[in-house]
Parts: structure tokens; sequence; C-alpha cells
DNA sequence: ATTTCGTTTCCGTTGAACGGAAAATCCGGT
DNA sequence: ACCGGATTTTCCGTTCAACGGAAACGAAAT
């Protein structure tokens, strides 16, 4: 074994499908553009079979190489992930509503679907004005310190909300929750009050309310929220109309042809 | 040695990395939901063959399945893509410019970048009040009929521009123009003026504004473009406007940190 | 000029990928 | 509930694509 340091890599890297998966997932840490040898770093692979698939995947347009040479996500990898329906699909016919609530608020309004015990941004409006978030749009986050997180947390089967709450809560600000008992009160309010509200929990000047997208069966497939600066006003009083938007979307969503209910067993 | 002019449909489905891309692939033409026999069938692959495969990216979330057992693009996929420096990551410095010009106009705003030789949109802004548009985020359009195409096309390398004229121009109205000469005048008013207007060339009720969008080296990376219902408003009353936005874009591509400056050699 | 670091080519070995065949499962029809 | 056709999944012997060590090549830095 190399004196690779990597421990979240996957077990199987037998297949050559699993190996272009560490490859790709070689660009998810650090920046965007690496080196023929970093990727090999990164993703743990032998230099000559790096190359060999870079060289392959470069010709697909799945990377591409930028003038520095460097290596890069490519546009192809871009034209497939347009057709996922929780992402950019669930997008599409979010967005109107999306605009909507960016117009009354001018803050962050957020899309994001749960994807094993973590949340992953499908979507984020912001203006110049708006108040700076830690998130990223395709990048992950722990469920419970954010709104879409407690939404989606709070109706994710139970199976789910016990792994989640069993492991170590990370605490962001001196106002994180870090109590399971807490959260699991907080998580049983977001069910009966059909929003959640995360105070500072993230960072200590920004607080988000969140609702709940359902599609056609009823099912929780997303949560819509808006992220204001802490102060700026109460909380509740937006949570009306976060919940319309999120109502605009779940009924697009039914009567739309492509249903975009999901479930990731855990 | 030399690049493969071959373009799209490559024979060679030897490679396990070329059966994985014709196996996505398959998502792209139809249907966002596909059966297994669907996709060995639309893939052009052994039925075996796409059930591992297919099992294994699976297991890594590139691929879900549905309610219904279908499978759909995953997120996994999305989470990758998002990465993409002509993709999200030009999107995500874009998006606040963009929102400014939603705001003025009410109306689609599109940014794309070139892909070989043919546009790939990366975002659109719509609200509900737009009018319809034939593009999709993450699809493929020709260059000569759309406005962020003409852009694109008046700023590419030579040779691309003489192949995509080489080759018969698509109709799509009556307005649409198909003579090669006339479009390479186009082209040049469009370096000339800074902006380009396709009046009527994708559907007889739209019409666009758009303008190029500079990296730090003065290399044209992107297009933005207002898509506008027919008689409304005068075109070049727009051009300013859409020209500051893609202005503001350019420079904030300058200040960043990531380049997002990139060639795909012909 | 020499070192260093990154990239690319070469080639013999090997086991992952392959796909035909058959079993298991699903599904609409009666 | 029962049946027949379509779809999905498992099994397994064969083979060729994938592998990676070694060495040549290229480009900055010293």
């Amino acid at each position: 074994m190399a004196p690779t340091r990597e421990g979240a890599a996957g077990r199987d890297d037998r297949s050559v499908t699993g190996k272009l998966f560490m490859l790709l997932s070689a660009f998810r840490s650090g920046s965007a553009e690496l080196t023929l040898s970093e990727i090999a770093h990164r993703s743990g692979l032998a230099m000559t079979t790096v190359h060999r698939l870079v060289g392959e995947l470069t010709e697909r347009g799945v990377l591409e190489r930028g003038s520095d040479r460097r290596y890069r996500v490519g546009l192809a990898l871009f034209e497939i992930a347009a057709l996922a329906p929780r992402g950019p699909g669930l997008r599409e016919v979010a967005l109107p509503y999306m605009e909507d609530l960016y117009e009354v608020t001018r803050e962050n309004v957020q899309l994001g679907v749960r994807a094993d015990e973590e949340v992953v941004f499908v979507e984020r409006l912001a203006g110049r004005a708006s108040v700076g978030v830690r998130t990223r749009i395709g990048g992950r986050f722990p469920m419970p310190p954010t709104g879409v997180g407690l939404v989606l947390l709070a109706h994710a089967p139970s199976e789910v909300r016990q792994r989640v709450l069993a492991a170590p809560l990370r605490r962001f600000t001196s106002h994180t929750l870090t109590d399971p008992e807490r959260v699991r009160r907080v998580l049983a309010d977001v069910r009966r009050d059909g929003f959640a509200v995360s105070d500072r929990q993230v960072t200590s000047d920004a607080l988000s309310v969140a609702a709940p997208v359902f599609d056609g069966s009823g099912a929780v497939v997303a949560a819509l929220s808006v992220v204001l600066r802490f102060g700026s006003v109460r909380p509740s009083s937006l949570a009306p109309a976060v919940r319309m938007a999120a109502r605009g979307i779940s009924r697009a969503l039914s009567s739309a042809p492509d249903s975009t209910g999901g479930s990731l067993a855990g």
C-alpha cells in the first residue's frame, strides 16, 4: 500500500467503474483544476492507469484541459447530469417559485434534497445584497443545522433519523444545537408546524426558514428555504411565504409528467 | 496522435469507459427514466453488460431507481458535474448579474458556452410571464440561429466557423437565415458592434439580444442573452443593458481566483 | 548544464469484463 | 388464482482490455 492518506475512499476499487468514480471524485476535494499526478494522488490510483482513463475521458469531453494543461470537469458530464430528476430536473420546475420568493425577500433562496444522511443543495438564488452562506450548489452539508436539512430530516425514514442523531452533531456556532434530544423535539415541531427555523446554527449572522416540497404521492422530496440576516425580520413572519412557494412547487411537480419522487434507501 | 475529427458518435465501444459513456448517454434522448432493457437497447450494449454496469453505478449513486424501479440519473453525477468550471462554476459568478438583467426585462435570461460546434446552455432564468423557449439547460443547440450562438460563433476560431457554415443551416422559422454568406456578414457585425440580435430565428414570436463574456485573458468564454417577445421592445434598446451585464460577469471572472477560460480544440 | 518534477510511451502479464444460457421474477390478461 | 410472455437477475467458462513497472520524454527550476 502506498502512503496515500485517503480515509473516505470506497472499498471496491477493482472495477473500472469504481476507478472512474474515484478518479472523478478527486475533483470534489480542493480546487477545480488538477494535474495528472494530483488526480493520481488524490484518487489513489496508479499514474499509468489515471493517464489512460483521463485520456479517454478527455476525448469524450467528460474532462477538459485548461490553458495551463490542467484537467477540469468538462461539459459532457454537465450535460448528462442536467438530466437528473432530483437535480436540474427539480430545479427547472422550482425556479419560477424561487424567483418570486427572492423578489420578496432579496435574500438567498435555497432548494435542497436529501442524499443519504446529508443535504445536497440543488439550487440557490442570491443577489449581491444577500447575506453570505457556507453552502455550495452540488455540495453536501449536514442536515441538523440547516433549515432545509431540518425539514428533510423531519420527514425522512426513521432509520435515517436514528443514524443522524446517533452521530455527534457538529457545532458551527455557539447557537448550534448539539443535543440529540433537543433536535428531536425541534423535528417534531417541524412536522407539526409545516416549516422549520434554523436560528444561527451555521453562521452567527444568519438564520433560515424552510418548508417541505411534496411530490404527487405526498412524499417529501425536497425542501425550500430563505436565508435571512439575523435580526432583520421575525422568522415566523416569513413562514407563510416560504410555505406558499413550496406548495407551488409541489403542485407543479404533481401535474408535471415527469415525477420526481425518489427514495434513497438507507 | 492528431485529435480525431469524427466527433460525436464514436465507434469505440471497446473500453469500459466508452461503454459507461454510451450507457449514460442513453438518458440524453427521450425520457429521463428508463428500464434496464431500454438502456441496453438505446446504448447498443448487451443486456448482461448493462445489468452489471448499471448495478455498480446505482451502488455509487450515479444512477438511482425510482418508485417504479426505473433508472434515472442520480445525484452523485450532479455533485461532480457541479464542479465544472464552464458549467455551474461559471453560473455561480454570473448569477447576480443575470438576476439584475431579469429584473429589468422580466424575460428569459440565458447563459451559454460553446461545445464543439454547438451551444450548450448553462443557465436560464425565467419567470412565469416569460415567452416560451426551445432550449434546455444542459442541452445543445445549433449556433447560427441563437443570440448566444451568434456571439460565440463570431468569436470562435476560424476553423470552427468554417465548419459550421459549411454544413447546411437548419431552418426553424421562415425568418431563419440559411445562406452562409448572410450569416458571415452578421457575424462581422457582431464582432464590430459587441452584441448580436437573433430576430425570430428559432420561434416566430421571440428574438434575442446577446453579448460576449470575456475571461481574464480577453478570450470569449461565454455569451449572455435576453429573449424577448417579438414586437415588445426595440432590440437595440436592450443591447446596452445586456452588454453591461456581460461586462459585469467578465470583470467578476477576471478577479475570481478560479479562471474559467477554456478551449475545446477543434 | 544539471536536477527535479510531471507526462507519455512501451509491453508482458493477468484477472476483470464479457455475454450466452438458464433460472427467477414481474406483469398483464383471463 | 392461474397462466404465458417479457423483463430482470444469476451463473460460469473464455478472452482480451486493463494494468502497472520501467524507461523515455518534456519542461521548469537551480
